[in-house]
DNA sequence: CTGTTAGCGCGTTCAA
DNA sequence: TTGAACGCGCTAACAG
């Protein structure tokens, strides 16, 4: 029952241990007839390569973490399912830690992950930006995904923030909306600063002046969604759109909307930012903002993969694009 | 820049490595005054044990593997932080692996997993259970959970199906509907056999025959659901409500009815298995029978570290029980 | 091109 | 109670 090691694969094939490791590394060229046996005898006793042993002689693994702020945010999952597409393709496993955007929570694991010989990162950053730079000084392959981590040089994989808000507001505008509000995440975040910005450039652009009361900082989730657009709908004179900078806020404020019995998008247009599997049949069909999820999973991974294979290359950021799907939700009447 | 070893910190204390092994792994006792000195040099010097060496002596790891079958299901990533909250507090890291439903994909997992001297499973499993057979016979901790496997003892976690396919239906039959169509998933699984099941029961209990014509088999996913609900249009007489046995195929029914412009509840009352975020924000808000998501991860967990303190217990089915939620989408005009 | 040897870092014998 | 020595399974040196 015990699996076999790759002595028994050598002894079975009458050679020794390290051709049998150079036959299944293909590092080094074995004589064609030897090799043939030794493959013969590794798929006859089911040989596996333990990669414990593996791993510890070469000290390193074939893991991958990682650490994602908020598991529950679909944004993440998705992205998530790209990197490990890449990975397994790769020979990687990858590990999933959640931080819940708590920085204490990211250094435990992070700690903890350092310690196991994991031999790359992929992080969502929170804002305290040491625990990225411990990475970083002890020589681990890292790449920084979602948001930028201010004051440090790592490859990091984003989206046009501010493109794809200036694109939701801007068709707002186009729509015939004056009073724009913009539900946004934490100041801290580069995503939400970003996507504030982006909200805020299309405004002017059209010689509308940003209202900073019309701007709300949330917390990305959907009960923040929902309190920011109860403390919208309080404002005289009303806005008469919103802009809803993330898919669990989104959901939030449209809670709120339904149950004030505010139509959309007669009363309030909405533009929400990510994708949500809902969007084409709730009526009105909400119109979003967004962004390749999966493939920015995959440029993570693969930027990933680069660092491993060369650690001195420079850093790259890596910056993707979004897409505007108008819909009803939208349309002013 | 190297991480210490255990020979570093034994040095640092002035004992022996085996002193160090035995103070932090407190499997035999040793002199106060020793243990202190070595936990004093393990903290100073930043001492986390190598993993890789500690796992590759005790042949063991201190990872779970989740294999779910579909990634993009939020019930199965709900289900996995559960499985993740207990498995941390434990000391166990968990991967995640997605078998897509595909028994070959499965079993590619399973195998290299088992070479990784993975410590436990946690395994949603595909119709062909030889996979999950393999794993147990090699002697490693199995849970399965959502289905349970035919033919195997092994720890299983599931819901009651049964039940609340009988709590949805029956709902919809009090409300008045009585040509309640049912959409489930592919018959080998037997989530989607018992829902469908339950469903009939429900139906003969308030004295209506099933009928075939109105039952569906699709492939819990949303365009799965989308064909089957078109499907179902086409008939004659029309059904008058619908029960749809998963939350993805819920979303494509939905999608389909709004594409059709056809009225719910007026037309035909929903009823959806699974939770969804949206469920009370769109109009209707959907009925829904709920699992306990989570809690299913975390009594899998459990089961799990239970199975490998005591790999010879026998092995347990726990069941937990569904909640209807009775909203607009079912209510009867 | 192949075999022998050593050692990755740890936990666990066995003596003392 | 403590330390010395060994080996988990593998791969990278080094010889041959």
């Amino acid at each position: 029952m015990a699996m076999p090691t790759i002595y028994d694969v050598a002894r079975h094939a009458g050679v020794s241990p390290a051709t049998v490791s150079r036959v299944l590394n293909g590092r080094s060229t074995v004589d064609a007839a030897l090799r043939e046996r030794v493959n013969a005898a590794a798929q006859q006793l089911g040989y596996r390569p333990n990669s414990l042993a593996r791993n510890l002689r070469r000290s390193t693994t074939n893991l991958w973490a990682v650490v994602i702020s908020d598991i529950n945010n679909p944004f993440f999952t998705a992205l998530v399912r790209g990197v490990e597409d890449v990975g397994q393709g790769l020979g990687y496993s990858v590990v999933l830690c959640n931080s819940d955007e708590n920085p204490d929570k990211e250094a435990d694991y992070l700690r903890a992950l350092l310690a196991d010989q994991i031999s790359g990162f992929i992080v969502s950053p929170t804002s305290r930006t040491e625990n990225l730079a411990a990475l970083c000084d002890a020589g681990r392959a890292v790449v920084a995904i979602d948001r930028r981590p201010r004051g440090i040089a790592v490859d990091t994989v984003l989206v046009d923030n501010e493109h794809g808000a200036r694109q939701a507001t801007a068709h707002l505008v186009e729509q015939g909306f004056r009073r724009i509000a913009c539900i946004t995440g934490p100041a801290r975040l580069s995503t939400a600063s970003r996507r504030l910005r982006g909200y805020r450039a299309a405004l002017r652009a059209a010689g509308i002046t940003p209202d900073p009361e019309l701007e709300r900082h949330a917390d990305f989730r959907q009960r923040g969604g929902y309190a920011a657009m109860a403390d919208l709908l309080a404002i005289r004179p009303a806005p008469d759109a919103v802009f809803v900078t993330n898919n669990l806020m989104t959901v939030g404020a449209l809670e709120c909307l339904a149950d004030n019995d505010i139509r959309v998008p007669d009363t309030i247009g909405v533009v929400g930012f990510d994708d949500v599997p809902w969007a084409t049949f709730i009526r009105p069909p909400l119109s979003t903002v967004t962004q390749p999820t999966y493939e920015l999973g995959r440029t993570a991974a693969t930027l990933l993969k680069a660092r491993i294979d060369d650690p001195d290359r420079p850093p790259e950021t890596a910056t993707l694009r979004t897409t505007l799907h108008a819909r009803a939700s939208s349309r002013h009447q």
